[in-house]
DNA sequence: AACACCCCCTGTCGGC
DNA sequence: TGCCGACAGGGGGTGT
């Protein structure tokens, strides 16, 4: 599931349940997700403090007592359940796990927490102090979508030279950090764009944003802000987006009338209403 | 640079 | 009912 919006949810929830805390004991039930977990992990993590749990972009990154940060991606289907437990209990046995459990992070304050993945697109990792600001992939993020500097004029500068497509270019982590398949689909529905059009037609030959990118970043923006608004209540799974997931239905733009469409751009579903995004 | 294609892995859903 | 392919919200790699 996750995308920004997720990720930030599960970034709450583990800021309520480990800052502070110590990590008292790791359970790796396997040795790899996407990657293995380097061989120190373990050794590493146990009695930490941990400072805090930001995020950037759709990684988590958990700073601990050492200056250790441990790296996180839910990639495809990962998530976090938090189990509290009377701390004079012993450590759970291993047949209360489920099948894809594997990472197991048991917290001075009795809560116990669970990484889940069952396609195991995810990963961990533990960066040292520096590693952070020299890391391959976390150096080449874009701009954070909800970040106070982030506007169109930053936008304008990473689309000015691209001649993708404005779908391609709103999912490179590049040009704008945290976006994925949904909420690319959901902000250029809302800003009446198509996914079919040139990045580059979005700024002046200059580099000027012109007033489509500023109604982008604006509709970029709400889309994220209502997705982390709305996910601490109970899903109304099937209105929760106005174009994903949604082919064949009424485009929901009033007075518009038109079908909402499925293509395939770079290998991944586009849902978009050709008679309003234009 | 940008594209088209491949991979990673498991689960689910629709069609037959 | 079972089987089978298509597809899924992630990223990364290749070759053209």
């Amino acid at each position: 599931m996750p995308e920004l919006p997720e990720v930030e949810y599960e970034r709450k929830r583990l800021q309520r349940a480990m800052a502070g805390a110590r990590i008292r004991d790791v359970i790796l039930r396997r040795a790899n997700l996407r990657y293995a977990f380097p061989s120190d992990f373990v050794r590493r993590l146990a009695g930490q403090r941990v400072r805090g749990v930001a995020r950037r972009a759709k990684y988590l990154l958990a700073e601990l007592g050492s200056g250790d940060v441990l790296l996180m991606h839910l990639g495809m289907s990962g998530s976090f359940r938090v189990v509290h437990r009377n701390t004079r209990e012993r450590v759970p046995d291993e047949g209360r796990y489920n099948l894809h459990d594997h990472v197991i992070f048991e917290v001075s304050t009795g809560a116990i927490v669970v990484f889940n993945d069952p396609r195991r697109f995810g990963f961990m990792t533990l960066l040292a102090p520096g590693e952070v600001d020299t890391h391959a992939t976390l150096g080449r993020l874009g701009p954070e979508p909800l970040a106070p500097r982030f506007d169109a004029s930053a936008l304008a500068k990473e689309l000015r030279q691209r001649r993708t497509t404005l779908k391609a270019a709103l999912l490179d982590q590049r040009v704008i950090a945290g976006l994925g398949n949904i909420y690319v689909c959901e902000a250029l529905h809302r800003a009446r764009l198509s996914p079919l059009r040139r990045a580059s037609t979005l700024t002046t030959q200059a580099g000027e944003p012109r007033p489509a990118l500023n109604l982008l970043v604006q509709a970029i923006r709400e889309v994220l802000k209502e997705a982390i608004r709305n996910q601490n209540r109970p899903g109304g799974d099937d209105d929760r987006f106005r174009v994903y997931d949604r082919e064949g239905r009424r485009c929901p733009r009033r007075g518009c009338g038109g079908t909402i469409t499925r293509i395939v751009q770079g290998g991944r579903s586009t849902f978009y209403c050709p008679v309003c995004q234009s």
